[in-house]
DNA sequence: TGGAGTTTGTGAAAGTAAGCATAAGGCTTC
DNA sequence: GAAGCCTTATGCTTACTTTCACAAACTCCA
């Protein structure tokens, strides 16, 4: 597949949002094409925004006509990676953590959560959703067996860095991190923070100096 | 207070880690003073771009000394606008809603989620937390009497932009979306997409063409 | 008091990303 | 089959963001 030397980072966010999008007409709508500016409606994102993106990997469309929602899709997928699934442990069975394992939207974007771990002796062994909750000394076995290349950080920030440290000796490649510290890990790591509380924030600072 | 013409965005989404960063120091450490240098490592930001997001703002630091941790704690605290507290009225409480509604650490950024709204009569009644779950025909009241100006969705996509006319009409000014779906709001209505799907792809994105 | 060593604040330069303009391809109608 | 109207793909321009480089201001110590 082509792909371009360099993409911007903001493009690639993108992608999961023309992803989804194509989802949602292919369930919805009998459009079997959708064109740039449609797409771009949908989203809030100018066409011209939405070819250059996807030109970056590839003639995707049909001059005069549009792109081939399936069609998009699937190479859409193929680019994200999500033609496959993901599995992935998540460490912290707290209220976040438990929100994030019964979530079905995430299947749909290549991810399915197949283990939970909890230091909580409390937890250790109850279910949440199908999972049992378990301890992290199976945390090796549970990442070889399973090959999961996916840990997802749901722990108070005061752990977050022994989690990573575990899950990294265990094997995992990326970490999603929802705790609200910068996580030290060895080149080679992907790590992906989500902070909800700088969302919140520049919401409020939007808020504050509107008017002005 | 100083605030310049132009600001980066990203230059916005820094200000609450600085924030939260000299939190801890303040907590935890005895320094008094901190620079940019330690900040920016703490963050893993360069100093120069700590110096130049914070001079948009003021001069808050002195040459050759650095910058005074509680002083400048207070100053980002004015400049988001997180001074103070900020009520907020949250719809869904679904799994995500109350693991929102049950954190403590939003507090810490002026959010205080006072009331909360569902649609399933089972749920109406029921407490959240401290917070009594409300019907959506409350909402204007609550709205008004508290005067609320933030809204948070965590409603299914298909719901989200009925709940955002409904907040709009209560009286909402902002609102903060985890729906996987744009909102279509009136000119002046603050909207901040949380859209944690686009974080797990991006994840696997990455993951998936690390070695190429 | 003065010089060496720090650290900030900020214009200027470099690096990224978005938007424009236009060429090229495609469909429809007569 | 040619005119007219679409829509995509992309080089170039414009806009935004980060990084660099250095003057200015402060501390410490001899
Ligand atoms: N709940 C939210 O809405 C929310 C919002 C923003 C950020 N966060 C962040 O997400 C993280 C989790 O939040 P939460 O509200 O679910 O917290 P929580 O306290 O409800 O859950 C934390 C869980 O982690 C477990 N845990 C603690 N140390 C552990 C360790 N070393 N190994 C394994 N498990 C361990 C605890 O037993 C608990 O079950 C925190 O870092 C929080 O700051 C949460
Ligand atoms: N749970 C997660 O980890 C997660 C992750 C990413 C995105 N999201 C998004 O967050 C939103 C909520 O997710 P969830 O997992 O909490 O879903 P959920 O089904 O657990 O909760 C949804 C809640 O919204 C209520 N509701 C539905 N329609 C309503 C209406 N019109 N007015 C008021 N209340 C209404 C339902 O009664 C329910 O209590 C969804 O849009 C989801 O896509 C959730």
């Amino acid at each position: 597949m082509k792909r371009s030397d360099y993409i911007p980072k903001a493009t690639i966010e993108r992608l999961p949002l023309y992803y989804r999008c194509l989802e949602k007409i292919s369930a919805y709508e009998e459009d079997e094409v959708v064109s740039s500016r449609e797409l771009g409606e949908r989203l809030g994102i100018p066409p011209t925004q939405v070819r250059k993106d996807l030109s970056y990997y590839g003639e995707f469309g049909r001059r005069g006509v549009g792109y081939h929602v399936e069609d998009l899709k699937k190479s859409l997928a193929k680019i994200l990676g999500i033609n496959k699934t993901w599995p992935a442990v998540l460490v912290g069975a707290g209220n976040l953590g438990r929100a994030l394992v019964n979530y079905e939207g995430f299947q749909k974007m290549g991810l399915q959560i197949t283990d939970v771990i909890d230091s909580d002796l409390d937890k250790i062994g109850n279910k949440v959703g199908d999972i049992t909750v378990r301890s992290s000394k199976d945390l090796e076995e549970i990442v070889k067996t399973r090959q999961i290349k996916i840990g997802i950080i749901a722990v108070p920030a005061s752990a977050a860095q022994d989690v990573t440290d575990l899950l990294i000796a265990a094997g995992i490649k990326s970490i999603w991190n929802f705790a609200p510290t910068r996580l030290v890990v060895p080149e080679g790591i992907i790590v992906r923070n989500e902070d909800l509380s700088v969302g919140i924030t520049s919401l409020i600072y939007h808020l504050t100096w509107k008017n002005e």
